[in-house]
DNA sequence: CCATATACCTGGCAGC
DNA sequence: TGCTGCCAGGTATATG
């Protein structure tokens, strides 16, 4: 469920109403990816003092350290009053004194992680070789040229792994490389500038929708209010096999690159 | 350094 | 109904 847009939205939907909040009590469900790093009873009053997002992290700031929070394949946040005892899948309570955050993740391949600093070799770890941030004003269209130019991967595995570019999972790059008419198999490198810069411009634009559309909810996706997103009713391609396209009617292609789906439209994407 | 495969975990669904 | 196999939004880690 959460790249970017849905990670971004979850953020909006919770940061305001935390800020401030003092932790009352943390509880641990059964263990995630990474480790807590440090006594769960050491969150026990801090203060929340915002959230930020980096890639697909959430970054809640604590007047002493942070929280690194990762929702996985199948994690979601909510945020609300204290009441229902956890779930089966709810694996981590935040209880404070503006509501109760909880991480629900039924795969548990989300993570929260304490760490002193962003600086801190634990944050560093897992925030350290991330790329530019596509809707920051970082998005340099130069400086993706020059990231693209020394992959000889296919631009589809490229955009996923996360080092040239952030935030870009499997539903927005066939869907981003759609709007710009590639080919999820085309070599990166092979890229004319032309095509990177119509590269750049979609992913901008495929990502800044979504997050309007309140990402997109596949089967179980909703930010931390409770409420689903709509961009999957307007995907062009991402889990449309053999459906036509929506340009051109031609039926859609499914194909598998490194263990992932792709879906493109073989008339649309020519090269 | 780069590209690709593997592992982690649970649930939903199609097919028999 | 129950079993099996496949599929699913991610990414650190191991292996060429």
């Amino acid at each position: 469920m959460p790249e970017l847009p849905e990670v971004e939205v979850t953020r909006l939907s919770f940061a305001s109403a935390i800020a401030g909040a003092r932790v009352l009590q943390a509880t641990l469900g059964k263990p995630l990816r990474w480790p807590l790093g440090c006594p769960v009873q050491a969150l026990v009053g801090r203060q929340v003092l915002g959230v930020r997002r980096r890639g697909k992290y959430l970054l809640i700031d604590l007047d002493q350290g942070l929280l690194l929070v990762h929702l996985g394949m199948s994690g979601a946040l909510s945020f609300g009053p204290a009441g229902a005892l956890p779930g089966k899948h709810d694996h981590f309570d935040l209880l404070t004194t503006q509501g109760l955050l909880r991480l629900h993740d039924p795969r548990r391949f989300g993570a929260v992680v304490h760490a002193d600093s962003e600086a801190d070799p634990v944050a560093q770890k897992l925030l350290g070789h991330l790329g530019v941030e596509p809707l920051g004003e970082g998005f340099a269209l130069q400086t993706f040229a020059l990231g693209l130019k020394k992959r000889q991967a296919p631009i589809k595995q490229v955009l996923l792994a996360g080092d040239v570019v952030v935030g870009v999972g499997n539903i927005y790059a066939s869907e981003a490389l759609f709007l710009a008419g590639i080919r999820p198999t085309t070599r990166a490198a092979k890229l004319s500038k032309p095509r990177i810069a119509g590269l750049h411009q979609a992913i901008q634009t495929v990502l800044a929708r979504a997050v309007q559309q309140g990402g997109s909810s596949l089967r179980d996706f909703s930010n931390a209010q409770g409420q689903t997103g709509y961009f999957q009713l307007e995907a062009m391609v991402y889990d449309r096999a053999a459906e036509p396209c929506r340009v051109c009617t031609t039926p859609i292609k499914r194909m598998v690159q490194g263990q992932r789906s792709s879906f493109f439209c073989p008339t649309c994407q020519k090269i």
